[in-house]
DNA sequence: GTCTATAACGGGATAGAC
DNA sequence: GTCTATCCCGTTATAGAC
């Protein structure tokens, strides 16, 4: 915590740590208030209600991830590879060194109600749309239905790891953990171009089809 | 609902479906018994506080839902592919029928403070192991390492599809959605599949030790 | 802009009649 | 087993002094 910043930056920061930590609905103002070491009654004043700072927390640590996608997607240049897509994509919410802000973009993600409306129309449609498209281009046999699937299970893969946060070492005796984004970029993108790569519904309906006894082998690769 | 049941299933009922339509937090002991139709104090009865209502809301889904997977395993014999081991992991949370209960498994794993000591330990840590170790005599060159981290990213893409359960089709104008689980898990065994056969970390770092400028596409099938 | 005090409400849980 | 009534707590939000 920064004692030193104005009343309405500790909030947005105790906010943030709470959220990420505790939950949305499961933080009261009072929790974050005594945090930031600030009075109960400057959260309405600097914000309308629970569920504008809420929006305010939100957007504060989204909007940069999303520049900073764009940004590595463009540097990739007009022709990226899956993985440098994938890595533009994934890198941006896991590299934010701040305790907690990556758990709390993963219940983001995974909270449904708040997500719709308050997340997805207002900072996920159009970044999800522009990585699709260049997904599409590097990846010409997919449909659009099989890409906006794989694109779901990318997103998920991502999400699940957020939102585990600290308790990840805790379910892999201590093996994997979030504090070093490069390596589980690294696994994360290994694991996902491979997956977008395979082969599509209709080639797998072909494959299939053509030889009949040579088993699911022959699933592995095509892309 | 069913109307002729006793109170306690009534209540595990409702509890089910609004826990997986509006969240857990979010939806009071008071709405629960309302679309019940019984009487306030009989939660406390029956359970003996909203705590323990969730966990038997929890495991009357997890625990049928997990002896379905071991079933299919099993069924697959003693050698699986990797294909038949995800396809058992996969099917049996998906294609239950009831509505809501999909999300409400989704907001279950996706909830870290709830999933660690309430439902990994109990309900979840055996299987993970079990398929785990599938996965590894399917894929020996993977590491332990490597195999917990795919696992994640399986049970990551999984779980998003689930939490988004009735938002997906406004997430993706109208193209994907969780009510025919038969192509979810088609789709999601081609991507998942592919990602477990991705190269290992070391066989990665060997391809591009060996070859200087083939650019990043080698990376694309060994397994 | 920042505080204290409190309003107005909804939450979980329980006592005790039936 | 089921009900009514109520307790007691924590919540968001606001009024009004400074």
């Amino acid at each position: 915590m920064n004692d030193t910043a104005d009343t309405k930056t500790r909030i947005l920061d105790s906010a943030e740590k709470l959220f990420g930590l505790n939950g949305i609905e499961e933080t009261s103002l009072r929790d974050i208030t005594a945090h930031a070491q600030v009075n109960l009654a400057a959260v309405n004043y600097h914000f309308q209600s629970k569920d504008s700072l809420v929006d305010s927390v939100i957007a504060r640590r989204i909007e940069p991830v999303n520049r900073r996608r764009l940004e590595m997607l463009d540097a990739a240049g007009p022709e990226p590879t899956v993985e440098q897509i994938l890595t533009a994509f994934l890198t941006p919410p896991l590299e934010i060194r701040l305790e907690s802000v990556v758990p709390l973009l993963g219940r983001i993600l995974s909270n449904p109600n708040l997500f719709l409306d308050r997340v997805y129309k207002r900072h996920f449609a159009l970044i999800s749309e522009r990585f699709r498209a260049a997904l599409g281009k590097a990846l010409p046999d997919l449909s659009r239905r099989e890409l906006l699937w794989r694109q779901m299970f990318m997103v998920g893969s991502m999400t699940h790891v957020m939102v585990l946060g600290q308790i990840l070492p805790a379910v892999t005796d201590g093996v994997c953990d979030i504090s070093d984004p490069a390596e589980l970029v690294g696994h994360a993108v290994r694991f996902l171009a491979a997956g977008f790569r395979a082969p599509s519904e209709a080639a797998a309906r072909r494959a299939t089809a053509g030889q009949k006894d040579a088993g699911q082998k022959e699933l592995q690769c095509a892309g």
